[in-house]
DNA sequence: GTAAAGTCTATACCTAGTATAGAGTCAACA
DNA sequence: TGTTGACTCTATACTAGGTATAGACTTTAC
């Protein structure tokens, strides 16, 4: 199948696809006499498989980490299980981040809630302390 | 002052404050004979302005329009509010989203709690689906 | 034969800065 | 007076993960 096909099929973009394949994250496949790019079924696999790990938002380099492992069917699984769990740990710190800021965003609401004159808003009163 | 006073009492970086000024967010201010940038203190308020909305996460370009509406004192602080308002159903909407991606993490992470070999590992079995 | 759709590479752009190189300025000290 | 060191200047490149374009080429359909 050419890039478009495969494309529609992953659900990532060609820009995307030919991106990916830059970032050496994607195998760079067999070309046509046209120089099309020509995949097969396990194009779509590995192309999934990325789209997955970026789903729950690994960077390209753990990605590329993760596909390393995958390559040692008989190594430790150990690194890959830190990864997903300091991923956890990460997404659980953003979180508390931003229930932060989303409580100082209430609060600065609430200043002004009606409407006024700018000189009397009393959310950028409270943007100027 | 010069710039490296105005970075240490305002807390942002020489550069960051030296970009601001780029963007238009920050006025050019006046210069020494040696070109040197001088600051007074309604720099450093400006700048303060400035970091307390990044600190809400406000982009550049809506922290310019909060300082243009500022410049009309006797218009409509509504837009103001609405701005706020809608940083906080899109912060909400974040944190919705990592909620989800924390729990798809969790379901993984206890896919493989053990140190298994790479071909076993409940983690990348997950990733393949 | 030709038009439209698809693909190719290369490049620029996005955010909000950060990091660097290479040059100039200024104050203090010998 | 010379020089050292700290500070500042501009310009440029880089970050992450793509997205968007231009201009050329290939393929398909009528």
């Amino acid at each position: 199948m050419k890039i478009g096909e495969l494309s529609k099929k992953s659900g990532c973009s060609i820009q995307t696809i030919r991106f990916y394949e830059k970032q050496d994250l994607f195998e760079a496949c067999n070309r046509s006499e046209g120089n099309y790019r020509i995949y097969d079924a396990s194009s779509l696999r590995a192309l999934r498989f990325i789209k997955q790990c970026r789903s729950l938002d690994l960077t390209i380099i753990e990605i590329k980490q993760l596909l390393d492992t995958k390559n040692n069917p008989d190594k430790s699984c150990s690194s890959v299980n830190n990864l997903i769990h300091q991923h956890m740990v990460d997404v659980t710190h953003r979180i508390a981040e931003l229930e932060e800021l989303k409580a100082t965003l209430s609060e600065m609401a609430s200043a002004c809630t009606d409407d006024r004159k700018v000189k009397e808003c009393g959310v950028l009163q409270l943007l100027e302390e």
